[in-house]
DNA sequence: TATTGTTATACTCTATAACTATA
DNA sequence: TATAGTTATAGAGTATAACAATA
């Protein structure tokens, strides 16, 4: 591949470590980490999800999720129950307090940043597209 | 903003997310740890860097850049001295075997993946120029 | 027996604060 | 006294393995 596509490639890297800094000072400054700002934003507002079903989107294992969670319920953020059809599995939801905060993270986190603006709607989706792509190439299971 | 943004950005932000991954994996498939390879990268062959000065690219405290070093030169990839000028300073840089870890990670790592291949030298300058911007947008201090 | 979640263990990264050696 | 690096400490995330309760 030409020179061009190094060097977005490059700036797309390097722009990833920032997007991902920028989360943390969010997740930090409403007093969470990183992964206990993502498991905020996994659990929909009223709706009650296994334990076990956190670990895939959260890209860790599940023994961790457990020491997660723990601290959202410290917090006050979230609350544990048992499931009905089968009382092993734990479900857990979020707390009135837990949809505040959930709410105020996704908002700051995915409010786009001034630069995009100044696109056209055609550039934005011309954009969209090659980030699904590049997307949809990165989940495929790599072949090292 | 309109529905564009939004959406471009939230892709964005996922895209991320899978490009960390990525080069966690890579990393860990050599034997390191993300902070270790990062360090790796930072340190040019041939050329010696006093350890404070790993601290900000690493976005980490002084204090933490020690132990990441420590655990560098325990697998024989970098190696310390002090500078000749100041004998408080302690310079680190690659050994023979870091160069070769160091070059199969950025090779691994900044290899354009296949949908950018189907771009056109436009399309990836027009790409690169609205990451760029990006990029300086969110470098910038964040006014909370 | 198999599965869900937890606990135990060990390691790395993280910030803060205290310390050392040098300047 | 100031600075560079280290060490001490405590907390969070991580994987692995062993475990309890339930299926």
């Amino acid at each position: 591949m030409g020179n061009a596509g190094s060097r977005a490639w490059r700036t797309l890297s390097e722009l990833a470590a920032l997007i991902q800094t920028r989360q943390s000072c969010i997740s930090a400054e409403i007093g969470l980490t990183m992964p206990q700002g993502h498991v905020l934003c996994l659990l929909e507002p009223g709706k009650a999800v296994a334990t076990g079903r956190l670990a895939e989107p959260l890209g860790c294992d599940a023994s961790n999720v457990t020491g997660i969670v723990d601290r959202l319920d410290s917090l006050g953020l979230i609350k544990r129950g048992f499931a009905e059809e089968d009382r092993r599995v734990r479900m857990i939801a979020l707390t009135e307090r837990g949809v505040e905060l959930r709410t105020e993270l996704l908002e700051r986190i995915y409010t786009p940043p001034r630069p995009l603006e100044s696109l056209t709607e055609e550039e934005l989706q011309s954009l969209d597209r090659i980030l699904v792509e590049l997307w949809r190439d990165l989940r495929r299971p790599r072949d090292v």
